[in-house]
RNA sequence: GGCCCCGUAGUUCAAUUGGAUAGAAUGACAGAUUCCGGUUCUGUUGGUUGCAGGUUCGAAUCCUGCCGGGGUCACCA
């Protein structure tokens, strides 16, 4: 359990008031923090109903004697109140201080290196189809993970598969040769990812047409489906491939060439990237030999001919993990190649896979034949599932049309926000440069913190008109909180380094203001909440703080005076404390993968 | 049909993992600026947490049964 710094501090002296008063020992994990409520006097509140079995005491007499020794012994305690079962304490002043001091002279954000390594998986495209909306859900949440680990001290590989192979490949080659006339990326214009996509649908036009001709002719329709020409060169052409036949290969490599760049173009413009690639037409090869060593040491069985895992004790079903054919299944690959993985990065600690909910059976599965495969990291296999996104007219379908493409919308989003830019036009003095690369950076903030803030277990709907938005629960009002604050910050003429010291007298002769403990505690509350979302692997919560943060910190701008105040030491406690915000903000978004502007 | 996930203000999401009177945003309406950035702030409005039981000091959260939505159940990937 993470412990904050003030907990830290209060824990044992709980424990030790306990143990005073009732002569029992109390379970550290027992103790149960949570933030005042605002409509109750405190900063932290200690529900004590868990205690009462060992107090042997009612809730009120419990809290009230537990509050009365913690406040006669423990110097941060200045008061307390109790209701029913609740402990709520108010933390002094200088507690709050003396947080802030440490902040301006030491990295509070920074966690010590772990010396733990993290693989991180994710995007996982086809090289047949361009790049969707649900993959940005994916890649986003992938690339927020893998930077909340780093800021929370690991050290983190980021991998994708890239799924090169296969029948889908085929048909888009097919179609290109019969009706692509040699046209090239470069010669139509597109990116390569959409030119190649473009043929995939070009095949299932004259799939379509062909079994409709086949059924005219007085085939059944099953006949048709399977025995329609084009669907048969297809499969020779898989065949050749197999074969490594060197015009097939040839065509393939060229037009996966052709996709990648047009990937590489959305990974940069989403700001992603990736520390390997591992491509299936050289991982579809591993996991047989694995698995016929399973064979032999008894974990698989066979049956007709064919390899099984039997998972009905897990509760689950058998699996063929082998054909008749001695030919591996998807299962058998991504055996070989989590092994592979493990060879590959010696003291890797973690595996995440980033793959959608509809492939959780397929993880439980793999994950258990890992474990029986005798792997000591089978436990540390992580399956980062993730809910489907949902239009506000259903369910993407690509057969229907009604894929939202990821081009597409990151073009929908900047362009809205330069409309609203332009409308307001503070940006005079921008080059027209400057003020492009200022629209993508916000376009791009709306649509990650629209996708990033929910919790990526459920399954969610993104609409269209609220990912644009620049005002509310939003990426780019953070982004403007943050610009604003740097906007005083330069004003004041001080760095974003500010420091306060806990012995300026003039602090601490003045009482904080209610506004500024709002703040002071949610930038305390930060790391807790980082080493949380690097537990759960969870940007959302992280993403929800950043927003509560700039919300209190608006609050307190607006109702208390930086620059106009008077008293020197409250003027610089003023601006520390925004430092602080800035800082802390920056440091929340850049673990969501979002960049924020000094000015908009 | 078996298994898995989800049902929370009109809408989109939260709820410190079993804690106090379930909170934000959005929408609508009403306000605030001798001010450091009004892309701001304050307020009003809005809930039988799908339904019915159960567990206990306490349930949106855990258990059971219904209802509704989704996913998955190939010698496909």
């Amino acid at each position: 359990m993470f412990q904050d710094r003030l907990q830290a501090l209060l824990v044992p002296a709980l424990q030790g008031a306990f143990k005073q008063l009732y002569g029992h020992d109390l379970d550290a994990k027992a103790i149960g923090f949570q933030a005042t409520r605002p409509e109750f006097e405190g900063d932290v509140t200690i529900n004590v109903f868990p205690f009462l079995k060992l107090s042997g005491k009612g809730p009120e007499q419990t809290a009230q004697a537990i509050g009365e020794h913690v406040q006669a012994n423990v110097a941060v305690v200045e008061r307390f109140n109790v209701v029913k079962g609740f402990l709520n304490i108010v933390i002094a002043d200088s507690y709050w201080l003396g947080f802030m001091a440490e902040a301006g002279e030491k990295d509070i954000l920074g966690f010590p290196a772990t010396g733990k390594k993290v693989m991180v998986e994710y995007a996982s495209p086809n090289t047949n189809k361009p790049l969707h909306l649900g993959h940005l859900r994916n890649i986003f949440l992938g690339y927020s993970v893998s930077r909340i680990l780093q800021a929370a001290g690991h050290e983190v590989v980021k991998v994708q598969v890239i799924n090169d192979r296969g029948i889908h490949i085929c048909k888009s080659m097919i179609a290109w040769q019969k009706f692509g006339n040699g046209e090239t990326p470069a010669s139509a214009g597109v990116k390569g990812d959409k030119l190649v996509g473009k043929y995939y649908v070009e095949f299932d036009k004259a799939y379509k047409a062909e079994i409709e001709a086949l059924v005219m002719s007085g085939k059944t329709k099953e006949e048709a489906e399977k025995n329609a020409p084009i669907l048969l060169e297809a499969q020779e052409m898989l065949r050749k491939w197999e074969a490594n036949d060197t015009e097939v290969r040839a065509l393939w490599e060229r037009m996966n060439g052709w996709c990648y760049a047009g990937f590489d173009e959305t990974y940069a413009r989403a700001g992603v990237d990736f520390d390997k690639n591992y491509y299936e037409s050289q991982t579809y090869v591993l996991g047989k030999a694995d698995v016929l060593d399973g064979l032999k040491k008894g974990v698989f069985y066979e049956k007709d001919g064919a390899v099984w895992v039997d998972n009905t004790a897990e509760g689950l079903d058998e699996k063929v993990l082998l054909r008749r054919d001695g030919t591996s299944v998807y299962m058998t690959q991504d055996i070989g190649t989590a092994i592979k993985r493990f060879e590959e990065y010696p003291g890797l600690s973690k595996l995440i896979y980033t793959v959608g909910n509809e492939q959780d059976y397929h993880f439980k599965v793999l994950f258990i034949i890992l474990r029986k495969l005798g792997f000591s990291w089978a436990d540390e296999l992580f399956h980062l599932s993730y809910g489907m996104v949902d239009l506000p007219s259903g369910k993407m379908k690509s057969r229907e049309g009604t894929v939202v493409d990821a081009d597409d919308i990151i073009d929908e989003v900047v362009s809205e926000a330069r409309r609203m830019g332009e409308e307001l036009s503070k940006l005079d003095d921008f080059s027209e440069v400057e003020k492009a690369a200022l629209y993508e950076m916000i376009g791009l903030a709306a649509l990650k913190y629209f996708l990033l803030k929910v919790d990526p277990k459920k399954r969610m709907l993104f609409d269209p008109a609220a990912s644009i938005d620049l005002q509310g629960h939003t990426g780019p009002f953070i982004q403007y909180t943050y610009a604003r604050i740097k906007s005083l910050l330069r004003k004041a003429g001080e760095s974003d380094d500010q420091k306060i010291s806990q012995s300026d007298d003039a602090l601490l002769a003045g009482a904080l203001l209610p506004e500024e403990r709002t703040v002071i505690k949610l930038l305390h509350q930060f790391p807790a909440v980082l080493n949380e979302a690097a537990t759960k692997l969870d940007p959302s919560s992280l993403a929800n703080h950043a927003y509560e943060l700039v919300k209190a910190y608006n609050g307190f701008y607006q109702a208390i005076p930086v620059m106009k105040e008077e008293d020197a030491g409250k003027r610089a406690f003023r601006l520390a404390l925004s430092a602080a915000v800035a800082k802390t903000t920056k440091k929340a978004m850049w673990c969501l993968g979002i960049e924020v502007p000094e000015r908009m």
